[in-house]
DNA sequence: TAGATTGTTAATCGATTAACAATC
DNA sequence: TAGATTGTTAATCGATTAACAATC
């Protein structure tokens, strides 16, 4: 499976969310509009995405929830699953490692890294927080490939250069700074003051 | 200034972003390429943004920052501001009430909402929380025109049908639940599991 | 069969980038 | 002036959608 549009993963990840509860519903096939619904997206563009990943069904019954769900998860996830940390143990930090070691998926964030020796040394949010000075050392022995980085804006960038030196492969940023990492590592940012800014943008529009 | 691109909404904020803090260092002047290397954006794709905001420069010694600043302030935010509620009191709920209220915008989360007891009729995060029963009374009563969705991912859709009929204008969903709004409402959605299986995906990709 | 559905190509739409004239 | 920079059009790239043949 070569080079799938970055847009297409993104869906495909969430299509399999919906099929997950479709299942545990018993529903055994699904329409391609009606995934489409569920999706605000179109039956075409369900089609097309499903047709990228090579998947296809004979029947003309809708594809099989089951089948999609595990196609999908060859494509997303590896087999032994992948470690993920994350760097800055606030309030976002906390609601990301929550959330997401809640979902049985096979991504875990395995540690936590903190400046605040409040906090090193403990568990919270269920897992292990570390002094931000063993970040290089505890990547490398616990095989961590992705870096979530939620510490304060004007420390962003030190952080990332810290992970992109420990050998980390892909990043999440969440505060409000640009950061920049060498091409060979992903980075995805995201930052909510500027998605709360396109709401207040448009809500103005439509005045 | 009519329609612009969605896109550009959401760089002009990250730019003012960049934009204030160089306020802050006292730099008065910034060239397209310095605004395109902060943000790993090309010079070319900062010309044309500010170009479709209709600010220009006489000089060729890059762009007044402050002059930038007040132009963009003027396509994104409205005079009195603009109210927002958050509803769902969680870690994210009280990550995503800190960090805007902490920063100095024209947008205001003024209320939150939630089911719990222990939670309502209390001030957390420095703002009220009120009971999901009032959700409808106190929106009207306070203009309340935008609602971020931070409750469990089941609780989304119900939640969404309040807030439309109670009159808000945008939402913000950050739960897993796509949801459906009239096309008078804009909607933006943002799920953190989607973004870290795309980081997966590319770095899978790369092994 | 008629109607509904899928899979896929071609057309369209939108966003980015290349190219370049104008200007300091 | 030469070099750097801006503003803008045209070309390109990528993503979505329209159209439609094939099939149940």
């Amino acid at each position: 499976m070569n080079k799938l549009p970055e847009k297409t993963i993104g869906r495909l990840s969430e299509y399999r969310r919906t099929l997950l509860i479709c299942l545990a519903k018993g529903k055994t096939h699904i329409y391609s509009h009606e995934l489409a619904n569920l999706h605000n997206y179109t039956a075409v563009q369900v089609r097309r995405d499903i047709m990228l990943i090579g998947y296809s069904t004979t029947l003309k019954k809708g594809y099989d929830v089951k089948a999609l769900i595990d196609v999908i998860a060859n494509i997303i996830d590896t087999e032994e699953g992948l470690n993920a940390a994350i760097i800055g143990v606030g309030n976002l930090g906390k609601a990301i490692t929550t959330y997401l070691n809640g979902k049985r998926t096979k991504l875990r964030i395995i540690a936590a890294f903190d400046t605040d020796p409040e906090k090193t040394n403990r568990v919270i949010a269920g897992i292990k927080c570390y002094p931000m000075s063993e970040i290089n050392k505890i990547i490398k022995e616990q095989d961590i490939r992705i870096g979530i980085i939620t510490v304060p804006p004007e420390d962003a960038p030190s952080v990332s250069e810290i992970l992109v030196s420990s050998g980390i492969k892909g990043v999440l940023n969440y505060t409000s700074t640009p950061i920049n990492v060498p091409k060979n590592i992903y980075l995805e940012e995201y930052d909510m003051i500027t998605s709360i800014e396109k709401v207040a943008y448009f809500v103005k529009q439509k005045k």
